[in-house]
DNA sequence: ATATCTGTTATACATTAAATATAACAATAA
DNA sequence: TTATTGTTATATTTAATGTATAACAGATAT
């Protein structure tokens, strides 16, 4: 369970857990069932407060990403229900057009952005086993 | 020059601000050369203080986005210099990962993800005179 | 049984970003 | 001259983030 925070980042420590669980469970590493770490373990690893690590898990649990399974431990749930492009547009769609806007004013050409975009899908897919 | 500020937004107001600018350029709605309200008009008009439309002048500035002449006014700059897809990875790489990582675990395909920015650069582009 | 570990809850506190509120300055344009 | 421009300075408020302790209740392992 290795995890890469960036404390000067703007995103709040308790995102970053939370992106890289799911980035974990897109990739592969983390398989649907899998334990998690006590909030406990994982703060003292990544050297922030349990209740840093807490307030991830409960987003994550909100999200359907993991089963916290009190006195038990926390399990990943890899088989997440799958969305609509609808629930996804509503969710990420202002931020993509944020992107998308300064994409078209810096002239950066849309098939850019779907190579970046299939670029991390294969990155992502690749590695699972 | 109307301005859709959500103030319950996560997003802060100068960000907003920013944003819509960002996106009136790419747009067409703000082209080379058109001035922009004072930090006090555009302050009043969407109920903010001045200083916060001038932190998001400011950052526009930065970013090669608006040219601020002392005295003079606030002028768009829509000649951007183009930046290569390096920049712009640099840039979005993080949070387009997110995104991404997202739709694998929601099983949304590449191809949803294409349609939505396509649509994005269509709208965007569609609109010029 | 008895520790130990689990998530949970509660309280308090510190830090920072964001936003507001005034006020004043200096130079330009009307 | 007068009003307007961006700018600078100071102070304050609010909310999000993160930390620090402490305790609780139930499960697990020894």
């Amino acid at each position: 369970m290795l995890l890469q925070i960036d404390f000067a980042s703007d995103r709040p420590i308790y995102m970053q857990i939370r992106d890289s669980i799911v980035t974990g469970i897109a990739s592969g590493t983390l398989k649907d069932g899998d334990s998690l770490p006590s909030v406990r373990t994982l703060g003292t690893e990544i050297g922030v407060n349990l209740h840093t690590v807490n307030k991830a898990y409960q987003l994550l649990q909100s999200e359907g990403f993991i089963e916290i399974q009190r006195r038990r431990g926390t399990f990943i749930k890899a088989d997440s229900t799958a969305k609509n492009a609808a629930d996804f547009l509503e969710k990420y769609g202002k931020t993509l057009k944020i992107i998308v806007s300064e994409a078209v004013t810096r002239r950066v050409d849309r098939a850019v952005l779907h190579q970046m975009i299939d670029h991390m899908y294969d990155e992502l897919e690749g590695t699972k086993s």
